[in-house]
DNA sequence: TGACGTCACTTTTTT
DNA sequence: AGTGACGTCA
């Protein structure tokens, strides 16, 4: 995009006219819009709600009002506050905000709700009980640590899983609620009725550790501006226009830090599609953008619906979709005035592929990406989106054996593999000798001979004194309390931390990082390794040092990575992308491969179970997105049969399918033929039956005695085998089956034998 | 302290 | 099937 401006244009626009609507000739950011997305734009008083459909331009409508609030001269950078979910939709709006206004811009706050909250609690870091300097800890530390608490509260760790006590807690942080708030009626039946004390414990015990963990940094702040008038007071000064992406996947507690942050000025600009919420596991109330207009009385709303993405089919099967819920805003997608492909009445129909197994279907994935490529279409431009990450492995190993390039989005995780994560406790402990976390990882990394009863020497006599393990452990040393190995490797590990200080002041935060992982042993405990992924492993380090490089400071990149837990995309060459649906929220493809949709998968029994209704509805956006990921082409597949742990999972088609207006989709497969199918080869024949799958399912072959199937009848299954029925339920069975072991099957799949 | 065997569990999604 | 937690043994 051109540049459209410098902050010499702000003189000239901000004087003359408060509406920029009255100027004879808009800026060029403004005429590139459709009336809704200009109104949005031009809306800058009081709340309001910009409810945008999947593909209607969203970005470009936040982009041009955060310039259009600049240019006019509305606010300087420093008085917007500009909130996102995740790092890179951060990203893309602070270049694209550049790019409008024609150079970078200082000073902005724009960030994500974590990055943003960290950002204020260390402003006022000694008015929650921490130092600025305080750590952020992962979810891994964060488990490790409620261990231990709990463990000192004589909770049961064997009967009370640490995880789901960990879920709770989150889920009272993601409400706003600090220990002293958490209502006594709401004590679950969990850890003997202690889960209030324990988390209080926990709190207490990041105090000490001057740590916050993940939820942290954004109840604190919001705790902050709660009871805090002053600081209130300051940022209502500060923050003149409030803009907020994603709305409808906020929890409490961002709700209540953006209301906060609002009661100031009102100007706040919330941008979300109630049809893309899909975060509720994780805290988030769709609720909150339901409920907009009563929580800003004379609140706005503006509709964005002409969809300029994908072609009309893929639109209305998207729309006949997400038409079966019922929590809704209500919102229509429509082709936009120049459709990108195929105009508003072309486009290919959405495909729906019934597969024998879970194998055939990624057959058909990798062999139609692989068609396309031939017939030009480019890898870039394709995606496998699934429910669940374990999905990918079907697909990748058919892309590998057929040579097709591919990339797993938010796969593994840079920041999250062990060699990392050992490198990362090094330096935190080099830039905070007190993060006991961090020294209790690496004291015996690599082995220095400190074992339990070494460590439990000075877990006591840290907690004795009130001091940091590793002072502890210097003390213990001193005091020649400590034997053999166990003495002689700490005493060696903390001089050598002291050269390293020195290192770090003397000759900057790379060398002394580099220095220490090889004199620490931690280097040659990889070389030495005889592993096969070693080599990968040394070589990731040399990574960690290069990403280590780009920051002026310890400090400065330990921030990013506990904020920015993103994996470097290296986009080189052509790939066609594997990920799961949440990871493809916001981004888009020609072709788009949704393979799974099968009961018990998507929509997801667990999820089902856990929720209900409400799961159903949020399944259901989920396919809604994965629908709308396309521009031109939809390739829908399930499975009969699906590899699960070891042995086979047999299942019928989504229900999602047969919400799909038949119209608007075509379907094929081969599973519907049976077992003739499989050894014809991989052509996909249409059906024959009025297009209607399930029927075809129905003449798959099917007991004749099907109603004397009782518990200790015998069946014969075909990938199962032989087996025993050991219970009935309507039309589901559950087998012991002689070499798979028990399963779950519909009756119409087993034979009596 | 560390090596080895057994066992249960996994697969929903992640800032 | 692959993994991690846990117990037993040298």
């Amino acid at each position: 995009m051109e540049q459209v401006g410098t902050f010499s244009m702000i003189a000239s626009v901000s004087h003359p006219a408060n509406s920029p609507r009255t100027q004879p000739h808009p800026p060029p950011y403004l005429a590139r819009l459709n009336p809704e997305q200009r109104e949005a734009v031009e809306t800058l008083d009081g709340p309001l709600l910009v409810l945008a459909g999947a593909g209607t331009g969203k970005t470009r409508v936040l982009t041009a009002r955060f310039a259009h609030i600049l240019l006019t001269g509305r606010a300087a950078p420093s008085q917007v506050l500009a909130v996102t979910f995740t790092n890179k939709a951060a990203r893309e709006m602070r270049e694209r905000v550049a790019a409008m206004l024609g150079r970078p811009v200082e000073g902005l706050w724009l960030g994500t709700f974590h990055a943003l909250g960290a950002r204020m609690l260390r402003r006022h870091a000694d008015r929650a009980g921490l130092s600025s300097n305080f750590t952020i800890l992962d979810a891994d530390d964060q488990l490790r640590l409620l261990k231990q608490v709990m463990e000192a509260e004589r909770v049961d760790a064997k009967r009370w899983p640490p995880p789901a006590l960990m879920a709770l807690i989150q889920r009272w942080k993601d409400r706003g609620l600090p220990p002293a708030r958490v209502p006594e009626s709401e004590e679950p039946e969990f850890a003997g009725g202690r889960t209030r004390s324990v988390y209080a414990a926990y709190q207490a015990r990041l105090g000490t550790l001057n740590a916050a963990d993940f939820g942290d940094l954004l109840l604190l702040p919001t705790e902050l501006l709660r009871t805090d008038a002053d600081v209130l007071a300051q940022y209502h000064r500060q923050f003149r226009y409030i803009l907020v992406d994603e709305y409808q996947d906020t929890n409490l507690v961002q709700y209540l830090w953006l209301r906060l942050l609002a009661q100031g000025h009102r100007n706040l600009c919330c941008v979300g599609d109630d049809d893309q919420s899909i975060y509720s596991w994780r805290g988030a109330e769709i609720e909150n953008i339901l409920r907009f207009e009563k929580d800003f009385p004379g609140a706005k709303v503006i509709r964005l619906e002409r969809n300029y993405r994908s072609t009309a089919p893929i639109l209305a099967a998207a729309a006949a979709l997400i038409a079966h819920n019922e929590g809704r805003l209500g919102k229509t997608l429509r082709p936009g005035a120049e459709t990108a492909v195929g105009g508003a009445a072309g486009g290919e129909k959405i495909q729906v592929v019934a597969l024998w197994d879970s194998d055939e279907e990624a057959r058909m994935v990798g062999d139609r990406a692989e068609a396309l490529r031939r017939d030009g279409e480019s890898l870039a431009e394709m995606a496998v989106l699934v429910r669940a990450g374990f999905q990918t492995r079907a697909v990748e190993e058919r892309l590998i054996t057929i040579g097709l390039p591919y990339r797993v989005v938010g796969g593994l995780r840079f920041y999250e593999r062990a060699e990392i994560r050992d490198a990362l406790a090094y330096a935190r402990v080099l830039a905070q000798p007190a993060d006991d976390l961090a020294f209790e990882r690496i004291v015996n990394l690599p082995r220095r001979g400190v074992g339990e009863t070494a460590l439990r020497a000075m877990h006591d006599r840290a907690r004795a004194e009130h001091i940091p393990l590793s002072e502890a452990a210097a003390r213990l040393v001193a005091a020649g309390a400590l034997r053999g190995k166990a003495r002689e490797g700490i005493a060696g590990l903390l001089a050598g931390f002291g050269r390293w200080r020195g290192q770090l002041e003397a000759e900057g935060h790379v060398i002394a990082m580099a220095t220490m992982l090889d004199e620490s042993g931690y280097t040659t405990m990889w070389q030495q390794d005889t592993a096969p992924d070693a080599p990968g492993r040394l070589e990731n380090l040399k990574e960690f040092l290069r990403a280590l490089a780009e920051f002026e400071s310890l400090a400065g990149f330990l921030d990013h990575v506990a904020l920015v837990m993103e994996n470097e995309t290296n986009a080189d060459g052509e790939r066609i992308s594997l990920m799961t649906l949440h990871a493809a929220k916001g981004l888009e493809f020609d072709t788009v491969f949704l393979p799974g949709w099968e009961e018990g998968l998507f929509p997801n029994q667990r999820s089902l179970d856990e929720g209900g209704i409400k799961s159903l509805e949020e399944e259901r956006r989920l396919a809604y997105v994965g629908l709308t990921r396309a521009r031109r082409r939809v390739v829908v597949s399930h499975a009969a049969n699906r590899r699960l742990y070891s042995g086979w999972q047999s299942a019928i088609p989504s229900r999602f399918l047969d919400e799909l207006p038949e119209d608007e989709i075509e379907r094929t497969g081969s599973a519907a033929l049976g077992r003739a199918a499989r050894h014809t080869g991989p052509v996909a024949f249409p059906l024959q039956v009025r297009g209607r799958v399930q029927e075809a399912w129905e003449q798959a072959p099917r007991p004749p005695q099907r109603a004397s199937l009782t518990v200790g009848s015998r069946v014969f299954h075909e990938k199962f085998g032989y087996g025993t029925v050991t219970s009935v339920e309507s039309d589901r069975l559950d087998v012991t089956f002689e070499t798979s072991g028990p399963k779950r099957v519909l009756d119409r799949f087993v034979v009596a034998a």
